[in-house]
DNA sequence: CTCTAGGGCTAGGGTTAA
DNA sequence: TTTAACCCTAGCCCTAGA
């Protein structure tokens, strides 16, 4: 019955989060969450979880920033795209 | 900027499309951007687009019809193979 | 190569729970 | 009431098969 309430976010999950947002772009939730170096610390988390937890840590530094309990308190993704990237699908032309 | 991600159906659009789809069938997508008589509404669109579009119509009738703007709300294509008399089953059984 | 069918993914609005 | 977390779905992309 309610063995669904909320799940919290905790300060490793959202650092994971941030990580691999800084190694693949905002936008690349499912790369994220398969990603070995991360999917340890998102077990419990889907590509929307990241999706909806990335858009309210945006909403939060863009409006406040009490930095209390704040772990993160940064957001700026550089995210340089490497051109050294082996990640090359592209196909033969016939 | 990739452009913009989403770009939503007009009712024009949908029309053109249920039009189409009643003249050569469901399934019939490049037949249908490429006929004079609708392409002129469907110039923003691909074969592709018109059937993701025609999947989620077809979903959504058969699930609920709470939507404000309700431009279409039947979309049954009759479609009759037949080149000849169009003919129109409105006969809800009975 | 072209085209379609279907799976997969994301963005954004809406809803729920605290 | 506010809001973090979760749900729903329109629109797009990718790939296999014909």
């Amino acid at each position: 019955m309610l063995g669904h309430r909320k799940n919290k976010w905790t300060p490793e999950e959202e650092e994971a989060l941030v990580a691999g947002i800084a190694k693949y772009g905002p936008g690349k939730w499912s790369n994220i969450i398969e990603d070995p170096e991360f999917a340890p610390q998102l077990l419990e988390r889907t590509n929307i979880n990241l999706k909806d937890k990335w858009r309210n840590m945006k909403t939060r530094v863009g409006s406040m920033e009490k930095s209390r309990t704040q772990t993160i308190k940064s957001v700026s993704v550089s995210f340089t795209p490497a051109k050294t990237s082996p990640s090359n699908k592209s196909s033969p032309s016939s």
